[in-house]
DNA sequence: GCCGTTTTCGGCCCGACTGTTTTCAGTCG
């Protein structure tokens, strides 16, 4: 698509423009950006059929941004962006990543010592020829190169499979104190963004001196960069850092609206605020003149919300992707949470070299209150997860029997479901024969060989699994793997299209995966494609990152009726059928 | 550069902190 290429254009240019000291016109460049990402239909297309008109059509689209594409599509150049590129020779997203650093001072360190790059940076930096520069000094020369460091170690980002556990660990550590009133995790964590830079908590407490020395002394603090009254931050030995910040209990509610973002949100939201008179900041809603501001909320995220006409909006929806306007017209999603989950159908056992037996799968399955657990071992070309032959699967066929007739006989209403995670084989066949899988009660299949095809190629073997009437359900459908792997050459579109004709289930995969990611999952809702939250787990304890894919779920605004295991074993089984 | 049943001109979110100043610019969230 070329809406991509060139929304990254006009990105490029808002840092250029800021870079060169321009006001305002970033934010215009940006918000076309982001038009242009959302769009459905590629801009070339839409140029075709109704030239330069057309596109004014697009949001945040003026005159001068449609002549852009107009010249991007016809010379895949952008004069603006090219006089820049000359201009400003730099390579500004790497320097911009520097803590510390924004377009102001990369233009002084480029005019004066001539830095184009990060390398550029730290070799003028290491040499002290930042610290006499007007506006900088020592302290931001030693920022700069702790920035370019972090950089290098931590590449900026961590899975929040990584973080949640630590960061719920140190609240529940700064719960035990008295003089702690209110307490929540907020930021992009909050958020259940998949990956998170840094993990954020706030507080409601009078008291916050004690709070910060017993924040600062937890185990796992590694180093304090800042410590403050109103905010403290560190560095976790696992690597990543937390800001603890106190606000006044009466604030908490807007306080926590504001540091959960995201930041467009929070954009969206103070516009609606001062359409309606009102100021909202992280102290609370405002109503009057500048000279007496008469507080009207701000305790509750909820109360916050009200007082600026909406509902209360998720913390997963508040991406301004569209919530607000659906909070203002009552169309709000109502998402699906955790408790509506009634069982897992991707599980692994003991039999393909999963770690636990069925039997512990079952116990830890009821434990977690499901209605159900599905057991899907690999099968037999993924040799090095002693993936199971059709004789093997048949006969764990009857051990699964027989394990749901003790607890029939026991009168237990609990059901072990069998399938198994059938491997796409490169021509699109699966590795298992038919009659076998037809006798399942369900079966998965996936992409675990050959991951490198070509878009059509690969294209051609999922559609062909798809149209297999013996699949149910195409597990990790692009392959992602979060911070590790991108995923394989695929078009969504044709996926959505093919699992609505063939009724297949599309999978989003709880374990590192996460896949489907959250975008994906809203274009399949859209689309009224039927999802399946699954975790994978090889072995027990990963049952519990159910959390996270029902996270992703409901950051793709997923409600109850997309996602089938929130049915009942016989509603389930009946729609499998 | 975009946008508009208050506007075709004058807005474009808001506040804290840092490091550098001596009243504030730049950066961050």
């Amino acid at each position: 698509m070329r809406n991509q290429e060139i929304a990254k254009i006009f990105y490029e240019i808002a840092n250029f423009l800021r870079i060169d000291g321009v006001d305002f016109k970033p934010y215009a460049y940006e918000k076309a950006a982001i038009s242009l990402e959302a769009l459905k239909e590629d801009v070339g297309d839409i140029y075709k059929k109704g030239g330069t008109k057309a596109l004014l059509e697009i949001s945040g689209i003026g005159k001068n941004l449609a002549e852009a594409i107009e010249e991007y599509l016809k010379n895949k150049k952008i004069k603006t962006f090219e006089e820049y590129k000359k201009k400003l020779p730099l390579k500004i997203d790497e320097l911009l990543s520097v803590e510390s650093l924004g377009p102001r001072k990369i233009k002084i360190l480029y005019q004066k010592l001539g830095v184009k790059s990060l390398r550029d940076l730290e070799k003028v930096a290491k040499k002290h020829k930042v610290a006499p520069l007007f506006g900088f000094g020592e302290k931001t020369e030693k920022n700069i190169l702790e920035g370019i460091k972090f950089l290098k170690t931590s590449q900026g980002r961590m899975s929040i499979g990584k973080i949640l556990p630590i960061a719920r660990d140190v609240v529940e550590k700064l719960k035990t104190l008295k003089e702690i009133k209110q307490i929540s995790l907020a930021g992009s964590l909050r958020r259940k963004k998949e990956t998170i830079g840094d993990a954020d908590i706030l507080v409601a407490s009078d008291n916050s001196e004690k709070i910060m020395d017993y924040f600062i002394s937890l185990p796992g603090v590694k180093k304090v960069w800042a410590k403050g009254d109103t905010k403290t931050s560190v560095r976790m030995e696992a690597g990543f850092d937390i800001d603890l910040r106190v606000v006044k209990e009466k604030s908490f509610g807007s306080a926590l609206q504001y540091f959960t973002g995201s930041k467009d949100h929070n954009i969206a939201t103070r516009k609606i605020a001062i359409d309606k008179d009102l100021k909202l900041s992280e102290y609370g809603v405002f109503r009057g003149e500048s000279a007496s501001w008469r507080m009207i909320a701000g305790k509750t995220e909820e109360e916050v919300y009200k007082a600026i006409g909406l509902p209360y909006i998720e913390p997963e929806l508040r991406e301004n992707e569209g919530e607000i306007e659906a909070a203002l017209n009552n169309k709000l999603p109502k998402i699906i949470e955790l408790k509506d989950i009634k069982g897992d159908l991707h599980c692994h056992s003991n039999w393909d070299g999963g770690k636990n037996s069925i039997e512990e799968m079952v116990k830890s399955a009821m434990d977690l209150g499901y209605e159900y657990i599905g057991i899907s071992d690999h099968t037999k070309f993924l040799r090095i997860e002693n993936g199971l032959d059709e004789n093997k699967l048949l006969k764990q066929h009857e051990a699964i029997k027989k394990i749901n007739e003790k607890f029939e006989k026991q009168k237990i209403k609990f059901r072990v479901l069998h399938g198994c995670e059938t491997n796409i084989l490169n021509d699109g066949s699966v590795d298992i024969k038919d009659e076998v899988l037809a006798q399942l009660d369900y079966v998965i299949a996936g992409v675990h060989s050959s991951l490198k095809m070509k878009k059509k190629q690969m294209m051609a073997r999922i559609e062909k699994a798809m149209r297999n009437p013996n699949i149910d359900i195409l597990a990790h459908p692009t392959g992602r793997i979060v911070g590790q792997r991108d995923e394989y050459q695929i078009d969504f579109d044709k996926i959505l299209q093919l699992a609505k004709e063939t009724g297949t289930i599309l999978e989003i995969n709880s374990s590192s995966r996460l896949d489907l990611r959250d975008i994906y999952i809203r274009r399949a809702k859209n689309e009224r494609v039927k999802m399946i939250i699954n975790t994978d787990a090889h072995k027990k304890e990963q049952l519990d990152l159910m959390e996270y894919g029902v996270s992703m779920a409901r950051r793709g605004w997923a409600e109850k009726s997309d996602i089938i295991n929130t049915n009942s074993v016989e509603g389930l089984l009946k729609y499998l059928k």
